[in-house]
DNA sequence: GGTAACTGGGTTTTT
DNA sequence: CCCAGTTACC
């Protein structure tokens, strides 16, 4: 083992080799924020393949499509690989089950052409059965399509009756628990039917190919090592296919912390972390204590608000000298806040610290509305990451949906998308001609004379021209013609819909660029659909490498990362934790948890913001007046780890002038 | 009967 | 900013 040639294991402190160099018994790492886990799981992957696992054989599940880019990336060029040699599997759960799934799709029974539907547009379907099924009542308010979409979504991931599911998560929908097991069984029907597949079917596909007597085995026989990253965050579907993937747990490694747990909502649930160790009696347990990110006094902070309910019961401790101790900044109300972050931010990079060093992390997108706008007056650039994708805006999704028509005329959904574009269609008329569009056959075209005869007279020549470019770009075979073509025909109807359509289109002739470059375009269509751009900047590739930019991001999408300076605004009750989240009987503890996940983001300094006085927040305005901590997180732990900032209030003076000095004359407009 | 345009109220987190 | 509800027009 000590004549390994290579570097791969340069700088590991021992439990990280002793991670790395696991033999094939099962692995649970338990890895503290900051305590180099990924470098563990990296120098693993190396450790493997150096020691002759073939690269093919080892598959890596991670949170996101970047981070095991990322991890695989890093893995090669730790054992010098080639470029262009083979490399370990990797992606999330949802992408690698999308590629088991289109490989598949005869056995599960589905057409080589399914789609993904993203969850806006699987509420755009439940909306659609909604109507159907005499569920639009306005005398008892029905849940909106994105809460049944939830619901229905919590049922399959945590494999739980929706009684129950109702019962705890969703308490107010109860009286509707006939109508909605009704619309859900409808639901799933229209999605086999239309070979829709949202993004639980993927899992349940998945699951369901491993569950099989000969093709499960067979699957599971193609990999000699599974690693997955996160495992606090996965469900019970998730549970189940690494079950399958490694039914006796060999070759199978484990990370995770059950204090960075902060997917519940999504149907994850710790204890899946914490279980393991009972269904595999033989797994050996690493722990990794030492944080190699954080200054101590930022730790100390760490380590007072860790749930004391974990149950790895890590305690981290850094070697890093002592630096500053995390502020709490009080200041007089949001605006105010969003004054002190930027100071804060030229502050330090006076000092040298860079933009890209420097983070703002909120709990909801919306939590960074003023400090945007503060950055925007004084010239900081930023890029926001999380809350809307770019994926979501309103032309990305009319594009891609149009573009999937292309390989299945049997989504409705996007039909019905497509023709609410045109003028003088709205969502009834559309409804009628998705009707006489639905095909019995794969060929559309003979319906589409028939669709422009209903459509109302003022929409005729533009839908016909709509139809006539879509069967134009069926002809064509190479991704960027069909792409090009598609865009083609959005372009007049965007015009139309849009004030602002000359951004738009710009947006989308990069999206078309990118689209030419691939050689699959409906794989390519899934993976967007799956794992979008995080913001716009993503799409343009990375021309800008060296542009600094302060970046702004919710905890949740900030998993994983770090920066020397954080910025932390809104904690304060209702905001931060959210009310939303405290409706919830677990709520407060996940909120804690991403409490802790943002506060272990920071490497060198840390800045809360509590603003005192918050118009709009219930709770803020009742303790106005107090000197309470401002959020329940800060208990007397907290607070002894912080050094509290009363900034001043800071009025802007106006200057007074006479009354008569300022005149507003509009007369030499009427000449 | 259906669409477009406007108004007012509410806003978590994501594969 | 997105949704539901209302109203004026086709």
């Amino acid at each position: 083992m000590f004549d390994l040639p290579g570097a791969w294991d340069e700088g590991l402190d021992d439990a990280q080799l002793e991670a790395a160099t696991h033999g094939d018994a099962p692995l649970i790492v338990l890895a503290g924020a900051g305590t180099g886990k990924t470098r563990a799981l990296t120098s693993r992957v190396a450790w493997l393949m150096e020691r002759g696992v073939a690269a093919d054989r080892i598959l890596l599940l991670t949170f996101t499509r970047r981070a095991a880019d990322d991890m695989l990336a890093r893995a090669s060029a730790l054992i010098g690989a080639e470029p262009g040699t083979r490399r370990p599997r990797g992606g999330t759960f949802h992408a690698i089950a999308h590629r088991y799934v289109a490989a598949y799709a005869e056995s599960l029974g589905l057409p080589g052409t399914f789609t993904v539907l993203d969850p806006g547009e699987a509420a755009d379907l439940m909306d659609l059965l909604r109507g159907h099924h005499g569920l639009a009542r306005t005398d008892v308010r029905m849940p909106r399509s994105a809460t049944l979409v939830e619901a229905y979504s919590r049922c399959i991931n945590t494999q739980r009756p929706l009684r129950e599911v109702l019962a705890v998560d969703f308490p107010w929908c109860e009286p509707h628990l006939e109508e909605m097991a009704d619309l859900f069984r409808a639901f799933t029907d229209r999605k086999r039917a239309g070979a829709l597949l949202d993004f639980d079917d993927l899992l349940l596909y998945w699951r369901a190919l491993l569950a099989h007597e000969q093709l499960g085995p067979h699957l599971a026989s193609q990999f000699d090592h599974v690693l997955v990253d996160e495992y606090q965050d996965v469900n019970t579907l998730q549970v189940d296919i690494v079950r399958s993937l490694r039914p006796e747990g060999l070759g199978l490694t484990v990370v995770g912390d059950d204090a960075q747990a902060i997917y519940e909502f999504r149907g994850a649930d710790a204890r899946h972390l914490q279980d393991l160790a009972e269904t595999w009696p033989d797994a050996s347990v690493v722990r990794l204590e030492r944080n190699f990110r954080s200054r101590q006094p930022i730790l100390d902070l760490a380590n007072a608000v860790r749930p004391a309910e974990n149950n790895a019961q890590l305690r981290l401790h850094s070697d890093r000298p002592d630096g500053p101790r995390p502020r709490l900044v009080r200041c007089h109300d949001a605006p105010a806040e969003a004054r002190a972050i930027a100071d804060g931010i030229l502050e330090s990079f006076e000092r040298g610290v860079t933009l890209r060093e420097q983070a703002i992390l909120v709990r909801a997108a919306h939590h960074s509305d003023l400090v945007e706008i503060e950055l925007s007056i004084r010239r900081v650039p930023y890029r926001k990451f999380g809350g809307l994708r770019f994926l979501e805006a309103a032309h990305v999704k009319d594009f891609v949906t149009a573009a999937r028509l292309l390989d299945n005329p049997h989504d409705d959904i996007a039909w019905f998308r497509l023709l609410r574009l045109h003028q003088g269609i709205g969502p009834a008329r559309a409804r009628a001609l998705v009707a006489i569009l639905h095909p019995e056959t794969d060929d559309l075209l003979p319906h589409w004379a028939d669709a422009v005869a209903a459509a109302p007279a003022a929409a005729r020549t533009t839908l016909s021209a709509t139809l006539d470019g879509l069967a134009v770009a069926r002809g064509r075979t190479r991704p960027g013609e069909r792409a090009e073509m598609v865009l083609q025909v959005l372009r007049p109807l965007l015009m139309m819909r849009y004030p602002d359509a000359a951004m738009r289109l710009e947006d989308l002739e990069r999206l078309v660029a990118t689209a030419a470059a691939v050689d699959d375009l409906p794989a390519w269509l899934a993976e967007l659909t799956l794992d979008p751009p995080r913001s716009t900047g993503d799409l343009a590739g990375s021309p800008h490498l060296d542009e600094d930019y302060v970046v702004i991001s919710t905890i949740h999408s900030a998993k994983g990362l770090e920066w020397s300076v954080v910025h932390l605004p809104h904690v304060i009750d209702g905001a931060f934790p959210s009310d939303m989240a405290l409706k919830s009987p677990t709520g407060l503890a996940e909120e804690r948890r991403l409490f802790y996940v943002a506060v272990t983001r920071a490497r060198d300094e840390l800045n809360l913001y509590t603003p005192l006085r918050m118009p709009h927040h219930r709770r803020a305005r009742d303790d106005r007046h107090s000197f309470a901590p401002a959020s329940r997180f800060l208990d007397d732990g907290a607070m002894a780890a912080l050094k509290v900032v009363e900034l001043n209030p800071v009025r802007h003076q106006i200057p007074v002038v006479a009354a008569t000095a300022v005149t507003v004359d509009l007369t030499s407009l009427w000449h």
